[in-house]
DNA sequence: TATTGTTATACTCTATAACTATA
DNA sequence: TATAGTTATAGAGTATAACAATA
């Protein structure tokens, strides 16, 4: 069960025989840890996601947008953690398939408020289902406790950026 | 200090204030927390390195190969999380520096054995040491026993994919 | 002057498929 | 037939810099 004594395989080629000594350094390293971790998650998730028509970070706009408090793009883009240029096409996109609209703010004629439509809180809601659906899958190795604290930990460093 | 309730800043621009509404459906989904979390480290550890001229991926080849168990492209591959054929470059390009060398494994010689030089060894040993102060600084909201908790879990759901 | 959104560009990473040499 | 490594290519993601409109 603990990768440190566990001999690691390769899932698709049973044959392949990763030894110990493999898991030693960098299985202890959280940027290792967490960039393995995203890169399974985000494959499952955009798996999940593709039959909508969404990918994780469309969701993940979409997402923020159908809140009770819609964002500016320079907000998605720090909340996101994306460059405020790359939320112009994801936006963009978005914006095509009539699932969210720009908003001018009246009190501020620069920004964009991204707001979602009826139809695109309608298919967040869809997607989040299926996002959750991908998450049991990447987390059955935990129990509910487990869960609970790594979605605790994770909320610290994710934010850690902002005081 | 909890993002549902806390207001969330873009920490380059202190103006910019993201209401409570944001912080909820996203960052109760661990797939977003380790995206935002694994975005943020891997910046953080390119830039300690790049003095080295190592970037994380480079450096995760150079720490396997490192190791007391020389693995194959396959191995690293599977480990890693990455596709064969990206391991290729990855190689070739540590192997131009003179850190690494293909060695063809004797009993089978459709296999290279990745092995790291002194040269890599020793870089590695210097990079490992910037890799764990980037890391300090990126868990720097934890205590030191949710540090241990979140490896131990994140080591569990890292390679939930091998069984 | 500073900030929001936008465009443009270059680079890195991801995903597939096909090829070769060995088994 | 099947596997290890390689090549090629297209698409997605990342990082910067500059610009127009607005504050």
């Amino acid at each position: 069960m603990n990768p440190t004594i566990a001999e690691i395989r390769d899932a698709d080629h049973p044959g392949t025989v990763i030894g110990d000594a493999l898991a030693n350094t960098l299985s202890n390293e959280v940027a290792f840890l967490n960039a393995r971790t995203a890169a399974l998650a985000a494959r499952s998730a955009n798996a999940a996601l593709a039959p909508l028509g969404l990918r994780v970070r469309s969701y993940a706009v979409l997402s923020v947008a159908s809140g009770s408090t819609p964002p500016s793009q320079r907000q998605l883009a720090a909340y996101l953690q994306l460059d405020p240029s790359q939320i112009v096409s994801l936006v963009d996109d978005l914006e095509k398939s009539g699932l969210v609209r720009r908003e001018l703010d009246p009190s501020d004629r620069r920004v964009n408020v991204i707001v979602a439509t009826d139809q695109g809180k309608a298919l967040c809601a869809r997607a989040a289902r299926l996002a959750a659906a991908a998450e049991d899958r990447s987390l059955r190795a935990l129990e509910p406790a487990e869960r609970i604290q790594l979605i605790a930990i994770l909320r610290k460093v994710a934010f850690a950026d902002l005081e």
